[in-house]
DNA sequence: CCGTACTGAGACACTAGTGTCTCGTAAGAG
DNA sequence: CTCTTACGAGACACTAGTGTCTCAGTACGG
């Protein structure tokens, strides 16, 4: 029986075992991580997950495609048109980070399948592009500085956001909360 | 003869042209760039890269060392501590910024030798920490948000300059301006 | 309780990168 | 102009990772 076009909830479950472990050892050790290292992280033979993911291409476009999915998911409801820009943007800074390991993966530079860019600008980069538009036609962000320029600066503190959480070194409400304020207000005090 | 222990102006020469393309190329390809990579982008045989450079491992390491040594000697010249934390900061980034590509292949998570550690800390972490620790405590700076998690951020937006930068998407002086008008007062408008 | 299907372990061939070595050649110093 | 020195090219052994395959053991549904 061809049971790769059947999802039994076992296949199911290890599967989801197995890029929530390729996350998180890619996130910590990079691109340097092995077949084995994801292996033996989830807890699966090797051989096994080959039995998954035909090749280790194949694992990581899975992966990003499961997290541009979710993330994806995230922004789509996350209502951000309805809503004054700056709660957009702490709205988006909590999903993006609330994703973390996963998203930190797809931007330690474009392991991205060439086409997947595609849904990556279409599910990420339009809404937030959407955000900061509004942001700076409306005069709430600064017109003074290119709208790629302040999206590229956004994405940084993102990514050091990301890596704050994944070391537990802030909480995720507690980090969605500063890089917004960061991010809006600045670090000057008052 | 020792060639080894006599510096040579052509030996120097070459040296600092294959940690010129070493910090370009594994920049640009990450990690994943190989020795004869390097090779090709310095324009050397192979063979010579290894004579410079008796392991790939002593390769990285040197070009760590240059790019701490390089970004130290600029901050201990910026004089931080007799100016206000302003200007302080503003310094900083385009200090870290004009090492751009050696000092992104640092951040890129540790390839330091160890011991290099030590290196960063005393020449880049502690001028810096010095600068936001006072910014703080003269409460120019935000007190509500830890100084590690605002170095951190702080460090998010260098690292997504230089990218910028690298990329020519901006030239030097806009960045350095930018980053430290939005790291001191947000993105907000006015 | 039985049988099917999945599993982990390990052997295997293959590829790509590392590091070593040699040799003929080109370039720079004196 | 000559002689030394470094150079590029390529062959080489070695290592580590990838992807394939087999096989015995085990979990799970019927």
């Amino acid at each position: 029986m061809n049971s790769s076009l059947i999802h039994s909830p076992r296949r199911d479950r290890t599967t989801a075992a197995i890029l929530d472990a390729a996350a998180h050892v890619l996130a910590a050790d990079g691109a340097a991580a092995s077949m084995a290292d994801v292996a033996n992280a989830a807890g699966v033979g090797r051989a096994t997950l080959y039995r998954y993911f035909e090749t280790r291409e194949s694992l990581l476009e899975a992966l990003a495609a499961d997290a541009v999915a979710e993330a994806g998911a995230r922004l789509a409801d996350a209502g951000l048109d309805g809503v004054p820009v700056e709660l957009a943007i702490e709205r988006i800074v909590r999903a993006i980070v609330a994703v973390g390991d996963r998203y930190a993966i797809i931007v330690r530079e474009g392991i991205l399948p060439d086409r997947e860019d595609e849904e990556v600008e279409r599910l990420l980069g339009m809404p937030i592009r959407a955000v900061f538009a509004r942001g700076v036609r409306t005069e709430v962000l600064r017109p003074d500085v290119t709208l790629d320029v302040l999206l590229e600066l956004f994405g940084g503190l993102l990514t050091s956001t990301i890596k704050l959480v994944g070391q537990r070194r802030i909480g995720l409400e507690d980090a969605a909360a500063a890089v917004t304020d960061v991010f809006l207000q600045g670090s000057r005090a008052q």
